[in-house]
DNA sequence: GCGACATTGTTTTTT
DNA sequence: ACAATGTCGC
């Protein structure tokens, strides 16, 4: 068999990761060293030369868009549609497992899957249930509560007692959680993964079945797996499967979402006879790059260690830029572009990274007034908008009735006057009753226990659902969707309404009709899902860009953390400074600390050609000037590799060359931000910024004890420690 | 039910 | 500063 072409285009280290024996192979793969190609490569070598068949492979990946790009690329080499082979995300998998299996995991067949969103709701719904105050347990910490201890695989009756009475709460939230959901029939996003996990490891005949089918399982970005994610790795890979996983410690940038690094380090002690390959050659970017990448990443602790090298040449310098503000460094990097653009470069391949979202309002002013086109990834995906989420919420509660999720968020939506009073009937009508909202409904009024007005609201809400889940039968999966938008009365509504966003949102409708007619093609062997569920899941799935849309030649602009997987011609990674970048919530704990180290080598190895930092000396930030100090990190890049750029004679700071922040100006003598200080009363604390000069200048310290402050510095009397 | 005011938080994001 | 909620009065 003529096998060359699968080797051919690799180099030693690829190689032989590609074409190992079968084995449980980590692959740490540094940024740009060309992961996507081993792995495809190495599905490829698989089915090709090993004769694996393609139903016994499993490839795992985090996002639809990298399980997506995986089975493109798989099939183009293969040259066949890899029909029987799984690829997907996580969850996606885990979703077709109890589908498939819905009896044996306990789940009625028709559940339905919670988004974030929709989880956050129902989270609000029992803290009211257990009169829990909101502003003292906020839901935003409960839902990490459950959410993190599902992720590690802890069920409410697991958790030790510790006493703890904010836990002992926490646990009762998620104990009623769990009980609504299972109630209601539907799963969070952890719980996807959870029930995956319980149903094969208590149900010996599956898991066997699993485990002979799946000898082969691959994993993409090993790095970001979690607890769960790993433990269902090596259940379905069980004794005699392998593991192929490739990942990079250096890029591990979700420790903050449970994301356990560790896991590359246990992979060889848990699975036998690991074999670990470095891919170390770096295809993508110019040597100086590399070095400033190498030179930074080097400052973390307890890494595996890899260094990354190139063939090809220095190429041009690290351009720094010290901004006068955020405007100023907005301003610069516009008009870079621009020069970039007359050069004959293409805008789509320059990216503007930043720390955070909110900093991309400035460079979007600007590039707008310059009349550059630009594009900002992150925001509101179509599924996620309000009206879309309306229009599905109609459709699953005509699915299923005791959905009460969807039946809180539109009974009174569009508006048909049923008020908060009416609500709270029918909720205190279910709490007592142990009924859903429906059936609550549905008793209240046979109780007569509403006054005459809500009655005939609630009569006609109830009726609209009935007939439209009665009417909806036997028609096409559009126009299904078609049918329940026109007499729910949304389309009507959003019509109505006026104002620009009314008619985005009437668009976005139609939109959610024509997306519902593409997904007809795309049901495959819909195992026992009818279309609509099918499409349900997918909206809550694969709730992301309908696609890569008509690329136009645009500017990138997003975080850095949506930026891992990419490269361009220029990048220009911006808001360098302490508080920022490293941001302020992570300056404290090493570990956080190395995670935004991390973050920022992600940053510097996205750029092919050309990578130009930035950092501004003012920011208004949260309504206030800030004086920045430059980050850490400018000052942990090799001297060599890095260019100033300061045409404004009016910044004279030193930059480079100390990796110490820089000193206040003024009476401030001898205090630095990250500096240890005490105070009279307040005891010891860090600094953690400060703003004005003089005596006026303020300064905000973390005290131990007494928590954050801002003190006049000429009052405070801080001493240095 | 809706508009006017107040309060609140404000890293990163996928599924 | 600012947006996104929540609360209150009509």
């Amino acid at each position: 068999m003529d096998i060359s072409d699968l080797l051919d285009e690799l180099n030693t280290a690829q190689r032989e990761a590609v074409s190992a024996p079968p084995g449980n192979i980590l692959v740490l793969a540094g940024a740009g060293s060309g992961k996507t190609r081993v792995l495809v490569h190495r599905i490829a070598w698989l089915v090709r030369v090993e004769q694996v068949s393609p139903y016994g492979v499993m490839a795992v990946t985090f996002t639809n868009k990298a399980a997506q790009e995986m089975r493109q690329r798989t099939e183009a080499l293969l040259g066949i549609p890899a029909a029987g082979m799984w690829v997907g995300t996580f969850h996606g998998i885990s979703h077709r497992l109890l589908r498939q299996h819905w009896q044996e995991a306990g789940l009625p067949q028709a559940f339905q899957i919670l988004d974030a969103q929709d989880q956050q709701r129902l989270i609000k719904r029992v803290l009211k249930s257990l009169e829990l105050d909101e502003s003292r347990w906020p839901p935003k910490q409960a839902a990490w509560f459950i959410n993190s201890r599902k992720e590690e695989g802890v069920r409410p009756g697991n958790i030790p007692d510790s006493g703890d009475l904010t836990t002992r709460q926490l646990i009762r939230v998620y104990t009623v959680y769990e009980e609504m959901c299972n109630r209601m029939g539907v799963i969070d996003f952890a719980e996807l993964l959870l029930r995956t996990l319980e149903l094969l490891r208590d149900n010996e005949a599956l898991l066997t079945h699993y485990q002979q089918r799946f000898r082969h399982v691959l994993v993409d970005e090993f790095q970001d797996t979690n607890s769960i994610q790993y433990a269902l790795l090596r259940l379905i890979a069980g004794k005699n499967g392998f593991v192929f996983a490739v990942g990079d410690d250096d890029q591990s940038i979700y420790g903050w979402r449970g994301a356990r690094i560790e896991n590359i380090q246990y992979f060889s002690k848990d699975l036998p006879n690991t074999q670990i390959i470095r891919l170390e050659q770096n295809y993508r970017s110019t040597g100086n790059i590399l070095k400033a990448a190498n030179c930074l990443i080097n400052k973390n602790q307890g890494r595996l260690g890899k260094e990354l090298w190139t063939d090809s040449g220095d190429g041009q310098l690290v351009d720094l830029y010290a901004a006068y503000n955020e405007i100023d460094e907005a301003r610069f990097v516009a008009e870079r572009v621009q020069q970039w653009v007359e050069g004959g470069g293409k805008r789509s391949e320059v990216a503007i990274l930043y720390r955070s979202n909110a900093q991309s309002r400035v460079f979007e002013e600007t590039f707008i007034a310059m009349q550059i086109p630009y594009r900002v990834y992150g925001g509101l995906r179509f599924f996620e908008r309000a009206e879309i989420k309306d229009a599905l919420a109609y459709i699953r509660l005509c699915v299923n009735h005791e959905d009460d999720a969807s039946f809180e968020r539109i009974v009174n939506q569009p508006p048909r006057g049923i008020g908060e009073r009416t609500l709270d009937m029918i909720r205190a009508t279910a709490r007592d009753q142990e009924l859903s909202q429906w059936r609550a409904a549905l008793h209240c009024m046979q109780t007569d226990s509403l006054s005459n007005r809500a009655m005939v609201a609630v009569q006609v809400f109830v009726q609209l659902i009935e007939r439209l889940s009665e009417q909806i039968q036997g028609l096409a999966l559009f126009e299904q969707v078609d049918h329940i938008l026109q007499l729910s009365g949304l389309l009507e509504h959003h019509t109505t309404e006026k104002g620009e966003k009314a008619q985005t949102r009437k668009e976005n409708l139609e939109e959610l009709v024509s997306a519902a007619r593409a997904f007809e093609y795309e049901v495959e062997e819909n195992e026992n899902l009818t279309p609509l569920d099918a499409f349900l899941a997918h909206a809550v799935l694969e709730s992301g860009e309908t696609q890569g849309d008509a690329w136009e030649d645009c500017v990138q602009m997003m975080t850095l953390h949506s930026a891992k997987g990419l490269e361009f011609q220029q990048v220009y990674l911006c808001g360098l400074e302490e508080g920022l970048f490293p941001h302020q919530m992570s300056m404290e704990e090493p570990g956080r600390l190395e995670e935004e180290r991390r973050l920022c080598y992600v940053g510097i190895t996205r750029a092919r050609q050309h990578l130009v930092l930035s950092f501004a000396e003012n920011r208004r930030l949260h309504g206030r000037e800030n004086f920045c100090v430059p980050s850490r990190f400018i000052g942990e890049l090799p001297a060599g590799q890095i260019q100033e750029i300061r045409p404004r004679a009016m910044v004279s700071r030193p930059i480079t060359h100390h990796s110490r922040p820089s000193r206040l100006g003024g009476s401030t003598e001898g205090i630095n931000v990250g500096q240890r200080v005490t105070h009279q009363k307040f005891g010891e604390g860090i600094v953690l910024n400060y703003e004005g000069h003089g005596s006026h200048a303020r300064v905000q310290v973390n005290f131990e004890k007494a928590g954050s402050k801002w003190l006049v510095l000429s009052y405070a009397n801080l001493t240095v420690l």
